[in-house]
DNA sequence: ATAACATTTGTACATATGTACAAATAATAA
DNA sequence: TTATTATTTGTACATATGTACAAATGTTAT
């Protein structure tokens, strides 16, 4: 064959399969058939299907963390503390919809991906989402957190969480929004879910604390976990 | 073999394993094996697994949506409007996190179920939930809608979404709770679970209304869904 | 006990899967 | 050119998969 990078071909119909079908139901036949490559192919580049995912997240992590790490320092430089706080939140949702040096809808697909991945408890995504995440997600909490001294850290980062697990839902299921609101808004329209997102995040993070406990120790004579729930 | 209910065992075993690894991932073999039963016995109670699965949809569907409308109708008689939304948002969680007839964990098992199978697009389970869950959903969006007249109800379509997300990333990914707050939270504990999630999402829902169309008819000359982002 | 039915077992089949590998072909360097 | 290397192709293998089905076994009714 005659194609230029058949290397990029595999990876972006991988990242595409993957990115709707999730990992598991995509066989390395499907992925190398999409590209208009051979299966042989697909093993001679990344040996192995694991690989060719580890590729993936490579290709994307890096960018995406710099262009959050970018708008980040940019928001923290905001006057106003609503102001601030609004801009933090967006400099953590934007680049998972727009991952900038990418093709159209990369950031979307790549966050996408990420969060069925999640799901299906995959676990090469699982070691790098954790070693390359987690340090950008700590300094968005402690943003957050010098934006709101008087909610302690461990609220923020219950916030944050649930502020992902809303950017995960809303990239994996966006028809359901289309569906539950009769059609007047649309869940796939980036623009709009963005908009969404950031000001009821924004709302969420300025609730006042639970409190229930100290600060830093929780009092030992607690009922266990889930002895009154589950 | 003397199993009391072979079936049960089977259905028990099934939901065990889809709520951990997903659909994709577990074959009819595994959930055999974890039953102590015959790969046939799978067959000749459910056919096939999309049965399987199916059945573990309408053995819970029905009890936890009841459980949400008895919740529902005790909160919605809360006389102080901000009691009330926190009221109708808990009686939306809980039973996510507890489903009353079933035994220990059962709930939790159930919306872990349900947030992977809605990640890995299961038709099965879209399927179901659609023509299950809507209605519930649209009774909760219109209580809280109630209590909260000057939002659109398009915006709580948004902010229930959210909440929705939020449920079931924090059920997928305990874990990365635990971590992000070095230890202060469980991600994995219900109760603290759900006290975050009401007390944030009571807040996201009283965020002011973004509107900037006007509540009903968006403006025809509006830019194409994704023309400034993808 | 005998008949009727329900369940379980064991096995088989067709297909799908990840990956290995030798041969064929293309690209590059000498 | 020729030699060398990089890539692609085709095929094969071992294993896993969903499901079908006949035989064995258990259960219940008469």
């Amino acid at each position: 064959m005659r194609k230029p990078n058949m290397r990029e071909a595999i990876l972006a119909a991988a990242e595409e399969l993957f990115s709707i079908n999730g990992f598991n139901a995509v066989s390395v036949r499907d992925i190398a058939q999409a590209a208009g490559a051979n299966p042989g192919s697909v093993t001679y580049h990344f040996k192995t299907k694991d690989g060719l995912l580890l590729e993936i997240y490579q290709r994307h992590c890096m960018p995406m963390n710099l262009r959050r790490s970018e708008l980040l320092e940019a928001a923290k430089r905001v006057r106003d503390v609503q102001d601030r706080l609004e801009a933090i939140v967006r400099a953590y949702v934007v680049p998972a919809f727009s991952s900038g040096s990418d093709l159209a809808g990369g950031g979307v697909r790549f966050t996408r991906l990420r969060a069925i991945m999640s799901a299906e408890g995959n676990e090469v995504a699982r070691r790098i989402i954790a070693q390359t995440f987690d340090d950008t997600s700590h300094a968005f909490i402690d943003a957050i957190h010098e934006s709101l001294p008087h909610i302690p850290r461990t609220e923020i980062v219950w916030r944050s969480h649930f502020l992902l697990g809303a950017l995960y839902y809303t990239l994996v299921t966006p028809e359901r929004v289309s569906r539950l609101s009769r059609g007047e808004a649309d869940g796939a329209d980036p623009g709009e879910a963005i908009e969404q997102i950031v000001k009821s995040t924004v709302a969420s993070m300025q609730a006042p604390a639970l409190d229930k406990r100290s600060p830093r120790k929780p009092p030992a004579g607690r009922a266990p976990a889930d002895a009154g729930l589950a």
